[in-house]
DNA sequence: AGCTATTAATAAAT
DNA sequence: TATTTATTAATAGCT
């Protein structure tokens, strides 16, 4: 009933679509109309369309609440009770698989075993004894990975803090050589003290770099694992 | 649209106006499903007929109670979306937590370690070799318990068998010594074959038994396992 | 939004 | 109630 043919399929031109469903739903709001006068029938209709817009028809006779009231008589289910249940059973499906998977966990925990028989207990035990493997590997790499970091970052420690005792010696000679002059200037005590500061700097290198410390005990019990 | 023009006016005649019904709300359905898929609109009709036939419409991709739902939406009434959504919350976090629980195991197999640091790595180590071992001592206990029930088996089994033998040498010595008598009786040549017969069972007793064959293979394997 | 060539719906008959 | 057919109604593609 156009100018063609068409196939009903989702019209890709939002503009056509727009303008086809405005048409459309005229004519089905019309046919609605007339299908409530020509046989006296009750009919309600909601439409959104793709854009969103809301539209509605409703017999004269009746309105829209009062529809949905007696489609939920007719089809004897409360609409909400019928979406509640809905819901009511995906959640116990979901607790349901929440139970089993809990069930495995503790079996793969060593627990609740009593009700596996041997077949099931050789599976479970090959498939933790793999898993252990794979586990084991990975803790290795991971250890040698961070093994390395560990010794790359404490050589650079290391290195520091000799930089670091170099420079105080250097400074400590500029100190002894300045000392007569700057005895009784605030400047040259300021330079004195900034000598004092990178001292106590490079004594306190070690509490400040909590990874130096972390090294020996992560190293040690990861050992021991 | 028919061999007519008609008036948009009640049909007073209760089988035309019946049957107009019929025409022209599967028509309008057509044209719901068409708008649908067309247009990508959602449409939601529910009719009923003068005599009270109910019939109705919704896209596949809603039903009624949602589009009833969004209706009220945007015509401002909410009576349901509070313990809807509340629902939806506890759905959403049966979800999560089902997430979770399918991690653990995937971990607990061995897979995913990527995510996990050598504290976890080390934990889950030490609880996969303790399940394992327990796995293991499970595995043990039903198999010495299983041998020990199918060695008593066995030994009532043979028992049993010894015991048909037994009565197999009985009976073939009773139908020695009735043998002469009964040579050219029809009555007589009935109990040779229940003697005959007797002798078959006794020797069908191990196919019959399967147990019989089952518990060398069960064990075999078993104690490969 | 309108216009019309066409297709689709359907009234009446079977 | 289903099918057929003559008509009217709806509308697709243009302007």
């Amino acid at each position: 009933m156009g100018r063609g043919k068409i196939v009903i399929k989702k019209i890709e031109n939002p503009t056509n679509r727009q303008v086809t469903y405005s048409k459309r739903r005229t004519g089905i709001m019309k046919k609605a109309k007339e299908l409530t006068v020509l046989c006296d029938a009750q009919v309600s209709i909601i439409m959104f369309s793709s854009t969103g817009k809301f539209s509605k028809y409703c017999s004269p006779s009746i309105d829209t609440k009062k529809m949905y009231d007696r489609y939920q008589q007719v089809t004897g289910i409360d609409l909400w009770s019928a979406q509640y249940e809905k819901m009511q059973n995906y959640l116990n499906h979901l607790k349901e698989i929440n139970r089993n998977l809990r069930r495995e966990i503790r079996q793969r925990m060593g627990e609740g075993l009593e009700s596996m028989d041997i077949k099931d207990l050789r599976g479970l035990e090959q498939n933790l004894d793999e898993a252990l493997k794979t586990v084991r590997e990975r803790k290795y790499h991971l250890i040698s990975t961070q093994t390395d970091t560990y010794k790359k970052k404490l050589k650079s420690a290391h290195e520091a803090h000799r930089h670091l005792l170099q420079e105080l010696e250097i400074k400590d000679e500029q100190a002894a050589a300045y000392g007569g002059f700057v005895d009784d200037d605030d400047d040259g005590a300021v330079v004195l003290a900034n000598g004092g500061g990178s001292h106590v700097y490079a004594i306190r290198v070690q509490p400040n770099q909590p990874n130096l410390q972390g090294i020996a005990y992560g190293f040690y019990d990861l050992r021991l694992a």
